[in-house]
DNA sequence: TTTGCACTGTTAAATGAATAACAAAATGGA
DNA sequence: TCCATTTTGTTATTCATTTAACAGTGCAAA
């Protein structure tokens, strides 16, 4: 955990990886400068919080030209990315797995979903969105012939837990774990969890309240 | 913006959707009692959070057996939920839009998806995974009649933009948007963002950072 | 009875995160 | 030249959230 940037908070990492994106975008245009408060705009916060991060991570822009978007891009990537790249595997490729997959491709080059994983045996053997898809039962031989460590859950519920203990004996050390299902993991695996019902709830919820 | 429970925090709020359903969990075991520090442990929290968050909604468990879990859910439900419920349209019926269907199929009876809309003639005019699919036309029609107010954004990003702007005019009051593409709503509409790529990278970053 | 235990409910303290405030620097006019 | 403007970088402050601390309570067992 300790690094010359030292503890970068949570929430810091999770906007420096959406500055990327919105720096993409403005790269895209043309540009080759951009200040804080577009890049705040973009997300939807302040400018100031935009500056704060930068600086905690140690960039310094220009006064009169803003941010140097390649140079940014370049050390949020030495920040967030790894040097070599990391595999990701997708366990349970039904339409939420193949969402991902097709979300993801050729938006992160540090980062690669490598292999599919499913448990109905018609799926196994080919691709899907080009991606391969292999029986569960293979997950402990290819993810430690790949090197993986990054995996994605998107089983059914009723999976969820069996899956996970395949992935966890397998070498997987982060989970971002996308089912509704409440899963136990050790204390040196990393997980993420998202809940999409909680989220249209919560959105239901301000909806309500603003009437 | 008042209520009768003054002032719930956003993050109480989150929590609450999700205490719901490991209470239904433990509903289904058979179990009518439950302990806080049985909620926190599905959930990867403290117990004294739960407690928190229970007594900020004003529900008082009994001491030796814990609370109530049918009452509790009664409880929740009358703070999250609308009375008479509420509808939801998704936009972009891909497979992240038919992963949202499934996944929410049978699981929230105040909260329905009513409709789904796509660019695509081809998925106009009949069911996607029980769901009548329309015409982004007809937005305005189907959203005014049916009195829809919620709205899922899973189109292509190149999309996004000119589908929110659909979505206001039709009347749409919050948006969860899981397009990787900034977009701009007016102020009384509530936007709510997810980006499953920064998800991954943040897992990324901590499987890095524990090596 | 009375003691110990395992809870809850609540106030107080600590931590974490966002916002405000402002000095410093560069530019382009006046 | 000097002033107004715009933007960065940083410290101080406020706000939000979590965690800690602990009193109170009911039950069970001695």
């Amino acid at each position: 955990m300790e690094d010359k940037y030292k503890e970068i908070p949570h929430k810091t990492i999770e906007r420096l990886s959406q500055y990327r994106r919105a720096l993409q975008i403005y790269s895209e245009k043309g540009k080759n400068h951009i200040f804080s408060h577009e890049i705040a705009a973009l997300l939807h916060i302040t400018a100031v919080q935009v500056r704060r991060d930068l600086m905690l991570i140690g960039y310094s822009g220009s006064l009169r030209k803003g941010y140097d978007i390649s140079d940014l891009i370049m050390l949020i990537g030495n920040i967030i990315d790894s040097p070599n790249g990391q595999k990701v595997a997708v366990f349970g490729m039904g339409d939420l797995g193949t969402a991902l997959i097709n979300y993801f491709r050729g938006r992160r080059d540090k980062l690669q979903i490598t292999a599919g994983f499913d448990i109905s045996p018609e799926k196994g053997g080919h691709k899907i969105a080009g991606i391969y898809c292999y029986s569960v039962e293979r997950a402990a031989e290819i993810i430690g012939k790949e090197d993986i460590r990054i995996g994605i859950l998107t089983v059914p519920p009723d999976q969820a837990d069996d899956t996970v203990r395949i992935m966890v004996d397998s070498g997987i050390k982060g989970i971002l774990n996308y089912t509704p299902a409440p899963v136990e993991v050790p204390d040196d695996v990393y997980l993420e969890e998202y809940n999409m019902i909680s989220s249209i709830e919560k959105v239901a919820y301000y909806v309500k309240e603003q009437k």
